[in-house]
DNA sequence: TCACGTCTCTACCATTTGGTAGAGAAATCT
DNA sequence: AGATTTCTCTACCAAATGGTAGAGACGTGA
């Protein structure tokens, strides 16, 4: 149990893998392989695919569940200021760690197991999203809709505008730094007008 | 060759899986199976599995196009109108036809060959949007960005929230037909705001 | 009727898949 | 030192994969 080493990194090419990917079409071999090690090594760790994969959504869950609650802290009082610091801090991973989205919107490939083992991971950040938005909405300092729907349209904006660079690129986007702070100063500005009151 | 209907047969189903099981994870068998034929029955219509998932891109891309090109001339002179349209127009699929955009969006994980087969599909609408909002934001109609990854992130919002149902019932959204009006009904909301000028 | 193109089938095949069984090296405990 | 646990390995296996070879049924035109 000491040497957790090679769990770990099986853990970070499987998210890397699985992410860019995607999860079914990534092979235990393909996995063992780059880790430099052999399937049974993986099948030792993890008891089986299934099992990875669960230990796999954990890890990304804990990753963004960390970047979120420190952005949701992070900033004044002002909702629009908030809102931007959690655009912001789940688009860092997009730069640093591109398959950590890729992985979640692997969901919707996923069966019904793997879908509510990530969904109790996450629904406790959830809820708050959802809870700060309506609240907001009441006091009129966001523009008034409905909150739930609302926080599934941010996420599918900035989520999206993460994981499809190829899109972008199709819509004649150049992939580098200076294309990537561009497309963040876009993002942010189509949230704020999105969400201003009235 | 009088007979096309297998081969459409095909093309259609291949379509549904590819777009809600995501390309890797279909096989020939599971198609074959679906149409009610076998597996080399597919190999007949199309020369490989390669063939046949460049066919039912371009099976996807016709009828992406048909829709968009109608809402786009369908509605008065005003952008937001017009925006409007064919967010609406994308969205029809997402309830009569959800594998469209699904499939669509698998072209992160595609290879380059499907990629690109895919783009040229898809450029001249692509063109079209995205030199319509340059000069709509010229007359100063709409708010003034880059329209370029505007257009991507317009993309994202939309394609997103059609294609990650499971995403928004984690907000607590349900998946019915009043739900789905809701998510349409916010949907237009958001880009509409998001696109206001100044 | 005969030849030909169209269409779907059965029968294979090599490769890859997730998974089992169990050996052997190394560290840790008693 | 001896026993046990931790860790990675080789050697398999049954099932599924994309693909080939070729036979047989069917209709159509000459």
């Amino acid at each position: 149990m000491v040497n957790g080493s090679t769990r770990i990194r099986i853990l970070d090419t499987a998210l890397d893998l699985f992410g860019t990917r995607g999860v079914g079409t990534v092979s235990l071999d393909d996995i063992a392989d780059a880790v430099g090690v052999r399937k049974q090594t993986v099948l030792y760790w993890f008891k089986s695919r299934s099992g990875l994969i669960d230990a796999v959504l954990d890890h990304a869950a804990d990753e963004l569940l960390v970047v979120v609650e420190a952005a949701i802290r992070s900033r004044g009082d002002e909702p629009l200021d908030r809102v931007d610091a959690v655009v912001c801090a789940v688009f860092r991973p997009v730069v640093r760690r591109p398959a950590l989205l890729g992985l979640i919107r692997e969901v919707t490939r996923l069966d019904e197991s793997h879908i509510n083992h990530l969904r109790d991971r996450l629904s406790a950040v959830v809820d708050r999203c959802v809870s700060y938005l309506t609240s907001e909405m009441e006091k009129g300092r966001l523009r008034t809709c409905d909150p739930m729907v609302l926080a599934g349209l941010l996420y599918s904006t900035v989520s999206g505008t993460g994981t499809e660079p190829i899109v972008l690129e199709t819509f004649g986007w150049e992939p580098n730094a200076a294309g990537l702070r561009q497309v963040r100063r876009e993002l942010r500005g189509f949230v704020r007008a999105a969400l201003q009151p009235n």
